[in-house]
DNA sequence: GTCTATAGCTTGATAGAC
DNA sequence: GTCTATCAAGCTATAGAC
């Protein structure tokens, strides 16, 4: 490994740095290659060289982050079925195991921090669907039905429809979650004393487990749950 | 009132129908004047003409639906304080005044439907702070307001800081809702038929409320509000 | 009020020197 | 691998005819 190639990694890093950094805060179109090459202190002919395109170097964003992530999710979901052998795995477990990966990168400038879950969310949200599907397709949609279907082992007696809702809503509200931390605090007009990311992914788990076991259709699962949970 | 000054209207609505059309799908930085005018089969130069600027056109949009959207909620409001004289307001009932409206409105395309739906889920999450600010302060901040001193009173014993995540989180969820609707057919990858605009305010205010409720820090208040909810 | 034409700038991508 | 220079196309906003 020659050191003109450590140099080549360390330039990658950078321009994606400040990509991640722009497009966070003004979304795809809204940031110049020219903003990221300054952002960077590179030359803008660098970009295309390294990432092919503009849409090569928003996608290498999340190449660069959503595997660890989703590498984390597997290997929880693997430990959480080892645990429950013969009895279906509890809603919360799953639900932490679908929200503390990314809540924690959140929270941790090395993994994107802020920046990357702004991301996130716009392409959970999106609105731009020719451009975002692919994105879409390559890190979330396995997820996704591994999650349903260990969500409809945990909720027996639901439909496939409730299934889909809830998890649906768990990711609109974790990608919220995660990317309008210092919304809140505008709305507070003040600063808010809530920073570690085990309060976040603690919070975030309660509502949700509340949500969903608090919509249940029939009344009989609703005590049931009410002991379990 | 001239038939110019009619065909003036019809064309300044044929504009912003066309700018919500494509703004929905692409965002504010996605989409070109230029576009707009083709989409509204106008000239460009009518756009800076009447609208004054891309912002100016941007705003008048939000000026054209959430006057209504939030007159309906006060209204609302109003109702309920002299329904509820002497006691607290319920809570789902506040949950309704701030849903209703905004989920009506997105499943009527005479009052924006998805298209608008989706702006206001951009606001929401806002991530172009500087662009969006002032839009938040003119049709959110006012209401923002009176709803989390409702939703104290009618949770008396959770804390401001409980009431803001409640607030912020509810709204949060009423934005994605309304904007993400297709995005779960897409998950479901087959067509949903819960198509009624009630039908949605109804799920979401049970979501919502039961998420509120079943996170109540204290032991005592949790039994309280499963009797009374 | 609407259209045509254009000014002035920025955009993403590429070619070629080093 | 990085930089400089440049292209063709796109952008918003404006000026002026009708």
């Amino acid at each position: 490994m020659s050191s003109g190639r450590i140099a080549a990694v360390a330039t990658r890093d950078r321009i994606l740095d400040a990509a991640e950094h722009l497009f966070a805060r003004r979304g795809y179109y809204g940031v110049s290659l020219r903003a990221i090459a300054e952002e960077a202190g590179v030359q803008l002919g660098l970009l295309p060289y390294h990432f092919g395109s503009k849409e090569g170097l928003y996608a290498a964003i999340f190449e660069r982050r959503m595997g660890r992530i989703n590498a984390e999710r597997r290997v929880r979901l693997e430990a959480m079925r080892k645990r429950a052998v013969g009895r279906p795995p509890a809603l919360d477990e799953i639900l932490e195991t679908l929200v503390a990966p990314l809540v924690h990168a959140s929270h941790d400038p090395e993994r994107g921090g802020v920046d990357f879950a702004r991301m996130v969310n716009d392409v959970v949200n999106f609105g731009d669907r020719e451009r975002v599907l692919p994105l879409m397709v390559a890190h979330f949609d396995g997820m996704a039905r591994e999650f349903m279907e260990a969500m409809a082992q945990a909720l027996p007696d639901r439909s496939r429809d409730d299934v889909l809702w809830a998890y649906h809503f768990s990711v609109g509200a974790l990608a919220f979650a995660i990317a309008n931390r210092d919304h809140l605090e505008r709305l507070a007009g003040r600063t808010l004393a809530d920073g570690d990311a085990d309060g976040h992914v603690a919070r975030l788990i309660a509502w949700l487990v509340a949500a969903i076991r608090g919509t249940a259709p029939a009344g009989v699962s609703r005590i049931r749950d009410r002991v379990a949970g």
